[in-house]
DNA sequence: TCTTAAAGGGTTTTT
DNA sequence: CCCTTTAAGA
């Protein structure tokens, strides 16, 4: 089956090795995936029960696409492959009462923790303003990304004298984490913590996972933080049989708790290990390597280490620059374009890379105007969505009633008349009673002083959540039509003509959507906690469609570990890449971790890669002069500068501006680059050819909802919305023209 | 209680 | 620039 022909001597050595400790010290580009797969195969067929392996990638995106890989190879062999959120998260569910935990436990996302830490402070009286519970949260996290408990926080202040911030954060943490577990939740970095207590409290029940997982495979070995290394390691004692790949080239999320330590140690940890060195790099031109070779060359905590590959010498890297954001952006769509129309190039072979989503921004305005069809990574900002947020609330309400911050945020959402000072009794009486809010509630009358409407609104809403549980073995979506339907939701949307209610409306069937399409494909298993982890537990290029026929614009981080025959690395900017906060603290590491950043964009190129800078940037509605980033110096590539003087004025392009925005991509003397004198991108936006830009019965790409069919243009020049039917949603979606994203495509 | 308006404050990267 | 929080009015 797996034959052994396509493989470099050190590749199979990695495949082959079968049991004890092995690690693939792997560079871009040098087969990693592939080894890891069939590795995985190998050793089913040497007779491994698939159901001894687990393996742990970085993103769900990868976990899923590995865990197909294996099956092509080896149709028997269903592995468990998943994040290490998602596997903590699962674990823990099953074993959840030895942490005081129920198994209906909430996971709380950024937004319920921040929330959570808001009434923390009010409570504590600490001032909210000064000490933000973003900040707070920050520190907790760091907290327990180190193992660090609450006592152990508070300790740690005792004997050293701590700066304000801490002394509030050892007050908080402990409140918090009490919080939390009142509420049966977690937060994403307890997932961890938990499990880690869980083996380490607990050593029959760490033997016996050790035995059940006795091939463990964990990917992006370099990005793992003390709690996951306490939980590989756990799993790895009695059955050591543990292989991890990674690059210490491509640590890059030391900033949320990553010890590229864990790597670099692993000989140490592990005596008996074998190494393998995958150097070979079958991805990119020799141009491109050289590039990225010379750049990480600067890291001075750095173990050697080779990038050769016999691929064509290739192109010279370029570095453009351009005189500010929007003539950057211009340009790269234009060139994309020409690149297509020629024959050259597919929309999907271009990956446009930033180091801050905020530059992401212009781009997509860019490639608007240009009719470039796009995806871009962004896995949680559409549960970030407050309609979306609400309707996920009931459901985790309905899972797990000790939820306060779910309760919170519904309980008088729709209006129920409910006003702040009588949940403020209502808390207030639940507290001292030592019962959920949504026990209260339905204890309406014997909570004193409260207005007899709003003690009725809440035993109602009590008796909704009541009913609705005594549902929760239906599939989710039923389930999701009765929290709709009972609370009258939607209704304050329903029929109104504004785009925003209508594409409110639209969310919230996107998640119907997405709770069917999880009721078909988990069947009997399809729970609702199950649901709603799924959804806590989105990973960042999760959404992306390698078959989309689009260009793909991410994060440095999101890029890990993906490829495009072209690649444009933008803003390539002083304050930018090295970012300001690595520049500001005089701390080399983080500085190094900037330039591994930047080199994993860089590797990220098969045959072309364009750096782009700017003159000028706007930033903070302010237009900034720009300083190129100190790490061009560092590379070895050719300077290709399109300054201001090689570009029309921005009067000679106004007198074009209202030409067809198709000439654009033909004539190249009308530079689409303008100065803040003209008008902005929001008006540009309404040219005529903008306007007429669809018809009824069109092919347009969304970059979250796909392809779709355009069923209706309506509504006045200045305001016309598009109505579209897309293939995986139920209900048409109505977006405003002039501000959608929504690509005309040809056929498909 | 709720809607609307103004001001202020914060911004890396992500599970 | 954008979002959130807060203040004033209906």
């Amino acid at each position: 089956m797996s034959s052994s022909a396509d493989l470099t001597p050190n590749q199979m050595q990695a495949v082959d090795h079968f049991r004890g400790p092995l690690l693939v010290l792997a560079g871009p580009g040098s087969g990693k995936t592939r080894v890891i797969t069939r590795r995985i195969a190998r050793l089913i067929e040497r007779g491994v029960n698939p159901r001894e392996i687990l393996a742990i990638t970085f993103t769900n995106k990868a976990a899923d696409e590995m865990g197909e890989r294996v099956k092509e190879l080896v149709p028997q062999g269903r592995v468990w492959v998943s994040t290490f959120h998602r596997f903590c998260a699962r674990l823990l569910r099953s074993r959840a009462e030895i942490v005081g935990l129920g198994a209906n436990f909430s996971i709380f996302d950024t937004t319920d923790q921040r929330q959570l830490l808001r009434e923390v402070l009010r409570d504590l009286n600490i001032d909210a303003v000064h000490f933000s519970p973003n900040k707070v949260a920050h520190r907790i996290s760091n907290a327990k990304n180190n193992l660090q408990s609450a006592a152990d926080v508070a300790r740690s202040f005792d004997d050293a004298v701590g700066n304000h911030l801490d002394a509030v954060v050892s007050r908080v943490y402990p409140v918090y984490q009490r919080r939390l577990m009142e509420s049966n939740a977690v937060d994403f970095d307890d997932l961890l913590l938990h499990v880690v207590k869980l083996l380490s409290e607990n050593p029959e029940l760490r033997h016996s996972l050790d035995e059940r997982y006795r091939y463990v495979l964990v990917d992006e070995y370099q990005d793992t933080n003390p709690a996951q290394y306490r939980i590989v390691a756990a799993l790895s004692q009695d059955f050591p049989n543990l292989c991890v790949t990674g690059d210490p080239d491509q640590s890059i999320y030391g900033w949320r708790g990553a010890r590229i330590d864990n790597i670099l140690r692993f000989e140490s940890d592990y005596p008996s290990a074998v190494v393998v060195r995958l150097e070979e790099n079958f991805r990119s031109t020799q141009q491109i390597l050289k590039t990225a070779d010379s750049l990480i060359a600067h890291n001075v905590l750095r173990k050697q280490k080779r990038l050769v590959t016999d691929n064509p010498d290739g192109e010279p890297v370029e570095l453009v620059v351009y005189r500010d954001g929007e003539h950057e952006a211009d340009e790269i769509a234009r060139d994309m374009r020409r690149q297509v129309e020629a024959g050259e190039r597919a929309w999907s072979d271009f990956g446009i890379l930033y180091r801050v989503n905020a530059l992401s921004r212009e781009i997509e305005f860019a490639l608007l105007r240009h009719r470039v069809p796009y995806q871009i990574a962004s896995g949680v900002e559409f549960y970030e969505r407050a309609e979306i947020k609400d309707t996920l609330a009931y459901l985790k309400l309905i899972s797990n009633p000790a939820d306060r911050i779910a309760f919170l945020r519904v309980v008088n959402t729709p209006r129920r008349g409910i006003g702040k000072t009588s949940i403020a009794k209502l808390v207030d009486w639940a507290e001292r009673s030592g019962v959920s809010l949504v026990e209260a509630a339905g204890r309406v009358s014997e909570i004193p002083g409260l207005p007899k409407k709003a003690g009725a609104s809440l035993k109602k809403f009590a008796e909704l959540i009541a009913d609705c549980r005594q549902a929760i073995d239906e599939p989710v979506d039923s389930q999701l039509a009765r929290v709709l339907e009972r609370t009258g939701y939607l209704k304050q949307w329903q029929g109104s003509d504004s785009e925003q209610d209508q594409q409110r409306l639209a969310n919230v069937q996107e998640l119907r959507t997405a709770a069917q399409q999880f009721d078909d494909a988990r069947a009997d298993e399809a729970t609702l906690e199950g649901f709603l982890e799924t959804v806590s537990l989105v990973s960042s290029g999760d959404n992306l469609d390698n078959s989309a026929g689009c260009v793909t614009l991410m994060t440095l981080h999101a890029a890990k570990g993906l490829e495009f025959p072209v690649v444009y690395l933008v803003g390539l900017e002083h304050n930018l890449i090295p970012h300001e906060r690595a520049l500001r603290t005089e701390d080399n590491r983080e500085l190094e971790e900037e330039r591994r950043l930047l080199f994993v964009g860089i590797t990220r190129a098969q045959d072309r890669l364009f750096l782009t800078q700017t003159q000028s940037r706007n930033f903070r509605g302010r237009r900034l002069t720009t300083i190129p980033s100190e790490f061009v110096s560092e590379l070895k590539i050719k300077w290709s500068e399109r300054t201001e003087s090689d570009w029309p004025t921005d009067t000679d392009f106004e007198s074009n501006d209202s030409g067809d925005i198709d000439d654009w991509g033909a004539d190249n003397s009308s530079a689409p680059s303008r100065l803040r004198r003209t008008k902005p991108p929001s008006d540009r936006a309404e040219t005529p050819a903008k306007r007429s830009g669809f018809s009824a019965g069109m092919l347009v790409r969304h970059p979250q909802y796909g392809i779709g069919t355009v069923i209706r243009v309506s509504g006045p020049a200045r305001k016309q919305t598009v109505t579209v039917g897309f293939e995986d949603a139920q209900e048409a979606k109505t977006f405003v023209s002039d501000h959608c994203p929504l690509q005309p495509v040809g056929t498909r």
